[in-house]
RNA sequence: GGCGCUUUCGUCUAGUGGCUAGGACACAUGCCUCUCACGCAUGGAACACGGGUUCGAUUCCCGUAGGCGCUACCA
């Protein structure tokens, strides 16, 4: 049973954006499946008809569109094992449902909710099991008759899964080895539900991943907890020996204070919990996305990769072909992991660092224009190679360069008390008739007229340099003086100088 | 409350029955330098606590405490 063919899914319920940790979780669900050849199943688990949000769906797709985590079959992608839908597959679950009921595994009760809530109120720790569901009304109590009867005459019922009580029910877990768990503290479960004629998770879920062939079940630590059912569930059927094997991952966790990370954790900080923008179909509510925010696909992911496993060696930076390499369930880490937002900046600004200053470009022409500049692709890219190791997001390019386009407004009031003395307008004068004598603008030219002159003249380095930047820039930042002066052009950088002696004197 | 999972620097983590407990982010300092960054170098910083087992435990066992999760006709 271990050689067959590797088969996983991701199965997310279509109630809204799509959390960070999901996005994790799918991640980890790729990685083993593409490392062992196998596929990733896009399955929709829209079982409960109440929370079904509009564009849930679609958004999910598009966000694994734009990280790169690809699924081989499932909703969308077609596939043999559909249809992908929980909700188009009531038929199947009514035909397994009957095959319980008739084993006598599972049994009907007609308990409404009002009753249930009502017996919960009343006794302290009610649980539906083989300790009181002798007291309850359902098909194990009531004659046979009578529960024809009452199915005949409309009354509405739920399915639920008999758990026999004093049973070690034992979870093989790939991260956290041999769970073992009394089956007596397990209620039982509702597998059908009566107000939507679907069923609950549990049962769809293990019909799904039995029928879909599913060897490996990689899922959130909240699973865990129910896993024991899932497993008698797969022994009530009879599937025990093809039963995938397990692995639950621990949760991701609020970068400070308790609890798990949540939407408010990023407003409050100051970073995204969703990969794409999400406008809420009801509130009207937008939440930030990471796209949005201007973090690379690749950062996510290489970020997301390591939050909660490591290869074990000292290698931090990845892509998505060597995490594939890499990855292993066996070293998932039992415990949660701060959602470290600040780390990720870091992997952003280092996947910047990474990419070819064309593609960086590509990515800042939009931001360019909007300012309502217009510059060539090529121009783009000498700024780009200049300046992009400066900054953690693309986008906080054109605060680090705007001086590349536009001239300086106004000058910084600091730098200017700290770099522009008494004599400075006329070294400026002799600089600008130096500059405009050179026939050759170029940077190296530039440089070594300029500094056979401060030599020359006995000039200060620092004093001709900070002025001539302050003249440019308005301020005391950028790169190397020839870098700019050198692409803004001889017109350019005279204009500038001109202006400052003007307006500095 | 019950049940389960979990616990190494502030954070993500590596690791071992005997190590100066390693790396990364963040932080600090220094170097570089025409400025600001980048970069580079250096530094501070951890085995939750209490019992065992052992010649020796951060490592193995048992407790305690903290953290997280589940406890729905939600997933």
């Amino acid at each position: 049973m271990d050689n067959r063919r590797v088969r996983v899914r991701f199965a997310p319920s279509p109630t809204g954006p799509l959390h960070i940790g999901g996005v994790r979780t799918a991640l980890y669900n790729y990685l083993f499946a593409k490392q062992n050849g196998g596929d990733l199943v896009f399955r929709i688990e829209d079982t409960d008809s109440n929370r079904f949000v509009p564009g849930a769906e679609e958004y999910i797709l598009e966000s694994f569109r734009w990280l790169g985590v690809k699924f081989d079959e499932g909703v969308s992608f077609g596939g043999n094992y559909g249809p992908y839908r929980q909700s188009e597959r009531r038929e199947i679950y009514k035909k397994y449902v009957q095959q319980l009921l008739d084993s006598g595994k599972a049994y009907i009760a007609f308990d409404t909710p009002e009753e249930l809530e009502a017996k919960r109120a009343g006794i302290e720790n009610f649980q539906y099991d083989a300790s009181t569901r002798m007291g309850m009304r359902n098909s194990l109590v009531l004659p046979a008759d009578e529960v024809k009867a009452l199915i005949g005459g409309g009354h509405q019922y739920v399915v639920r899964f008999k758990v026999e009580p004093g049973e070690k029910v034992l979870v093989d877990d790939i991260i956290r080895g041999e769970v073992v768990i009394d089956s007596s503290i397990l209620d039982d479960k509702v597998l059908y539900k009566s107000a939507d004629e679907l069923p609950t998770y549990h049962l769809a879920n293990i019909v799904d991943d039995h029928l879909m062939e599913i060897s490996h079940v990689i899922r959130g630590e909240e699973w865990l907890p129910s896993a024991p059912l899932h497993v008698l569930l797969y022994r009530a059927f009879g599937w025990e020996d093809t039963m995938p094997r397990f692995a639950h991952l621990s949760l991701l966790l609020k970068p400070e204070g308790n609890g798990k990370l949540s939407k408010r954790d990023g407003d409050r900080l100051g970073f995204p919990v969703f990969p794409l923008e999400w406008h809420d179909p009801k509130s009207g509510a937008v939440s930030s996305g990471f796209r949005e925010s201007d973090y690379l696909p690749e950062a996510v992911i290489n970020f997301l990769a390591l939050l909660g496993w490591n290869p074990g060696d000292d290698v931090e930076l990845m892509s998505m072909e060597e995490l594939v390499q890499k990855f292993d369930l066996a070293k998932c880490s039992k415990a949660g992991a701060r959602f470290d937002y600040k780390k990720m900046v870091w992997f952003n600004h280092e996947y910047i660092l990474r990419k070819s200053d064309r593609e960086i470009a590509e990515i800042f022409m939009p931001v360019v224009k909007a300012h309502g500049v217009d510059a060539s692709p090529e121009y783009l890219e000498r700024i780009v190679s200049l300046m992009k190791g400066r900054v953690n997001f693309v986008h906080e390019l054109w605060d680090a360069c705007s001086f590349y386009f536009i001239a300086p407004a106004e000058y910084d009031e600091k730098t200017v008390k700290k770099r522009w003395k008494e004599d400075s307008a006329q070294k400026m004068g002799e600089l600008a008739e130096l500059l405009g004598s050179l026939e050759d603008f170029s940077i190296e030219n530039q440089d070594k007229a300029v500094h056979e002159w401060i030599e020359a003249k006995g000039y200060g380095m620092g004093e001709i340099m900070n002025a001539f930047r302050l003249a440019l820039v308005g301020e005391g930042k950028g790169p190397q003086m020839f870098d700019i002066s050198g692409l803004i052009g001889k017109e350019e950088t005279l204009a500038r100088l001109e202006r400052a002696i003007k307006v500095l004197g």
